[in-house]
DNA sequence: TTGATTGTTCTCTAAAAGTTCTCTACTCTA
DNA sequence: TAGAGTAGAGAACTTTTAGAGAACAATCAA
């Protein structure tokens, strides 16, 4: 939670710091922000270190560096509704944020890496990660991550047939469903979420 | 219960610590709903913490929060491993967080809907999600948010060919690709991401 | 070593914000 | 029509914050 000058100094020492090579002099900071007393610029240092945006190295000048960016990134996006104003992409009424926190992120789930172009057809292809959500029982429908004779991990979806023998259907068209006896099959866990992250 | 303006003045709240990330304070919620008195806006915004709406820090300014609103998610998810069809989840040396907020969040990005086929073949369906990054020029290859004639947004792969015309390319082998003048389309930003939230 | 520059810690002041009142006007109801 | 309740205005007050600047310590460069 960083106030609007705050904000606007951050920025300006990261503009600096990519320009330069090194940060500013409070003098300096004082400045750009048009604050003549270096006192009160030093208070902003210290309010952006102590809330973790900046780190700062005490006993020499230009001490100040920026603070690892990974655990101030925010989790949220904003929706184009709001950027391109004016523009076509029309507006999602109501929420003009996605987060991805709120949509992914909870106790019992995890990540997982897929191979293989088995749920090629559903738009999961190989590399994209899938967010699973631990359990151990599903739907017919589902799409479960399921281990087969204790040993090999598959992501299919899931159908149990009238006989209580378990259907495991990739979605490809290029390959056929299996069958297996239920005990054969423990599911770990349901598919939540995919995401693919490009270079 | 919250009465018709006490729920106005929530929305406006809302809207504003989404915007600025921090509340507003009683003058400036005074001036937009229209309420001259700093007195009267203080009343009503003790009523709204009385009733649970919002969280009210006392002694500081813009001490204003909204109350339930899950404190911030986490961003990162723990990392299983990479899942293959016939084989076990295998561990993935050197990582085991995945952070989507890292992956996916920065200032110069957005997200947006995507509403059609157009790029079904490259596993980007309808309804999925992408994130966007803001510029204004792209390289041949690059998936590209273009308005075209000012007018119409769409997702596309980008070309330029060799007379200067900008080739869009959809992703579905259905569709053909489609040719303008450079001055006629506008890069609005490339794909960084792509995800996609099962209910 | 020296002196200018930079960082640190204060206090002071003014402005801005929050809090608590009272007063008035209005509406609703008995 | 009187009384209760509500909403807004605004005055008076307290608290918080931001900036200025002084004083001093630490640092760097010549």
């Amino acid at each position: 939670m960083l106030t609007q000058l705050e904000q606007r100094i951050l920025e300006f020492i990261r503009g600096y710091i990519a320009q330069h090579g090194q940060g500013p002099t409070l003098t300096e900071i004082g400045t750009a922000m048009e604050i003549k007393s270096k006192g009160t610029v030093h208070r902003y240092v210290q309010a952006l270190t102590s809330k973790g945006a900046l780190e700062h190295v005490e006993r020499g000048w230009r001490g100040i560096r920026l603070a690892n960016e990974s655990q101030l990134h925010s989790t949220t996006l904003p929706l184009a509704g709001r950027i391109a104003a004016g523009h076509p992409i029309e507006a999602i009424p109501g929420q003009d944020q996605l987060d991805l926190g709120e949509l992914f992120v909870s106790d019992n789930r995890f990540a997982l890496q897929v191979k293989g172009d088995s749920m090629i057809d559903i738009g999961i292809l190989d590399g994209d990660w899938v967010i699973i959500e631990q359990c151990h029982t599903a739907h017919d429908g589902d799409i479960v991550v399921a281990l087969i004779d204790e040993q090999d991990a598959t992501l299919k979806r899931f159908k149990r047939l009238a006989d209580g023998q378990v259907l495991l259907i990739p979605e490809n068209t290029a390959l056929s469903p299996m069958q297996y006896a239920p005990e054969r099959v423990r599911i770990q866990g349901v598919l939540m979420g995919q995401l693919r992250h490009y270079a």
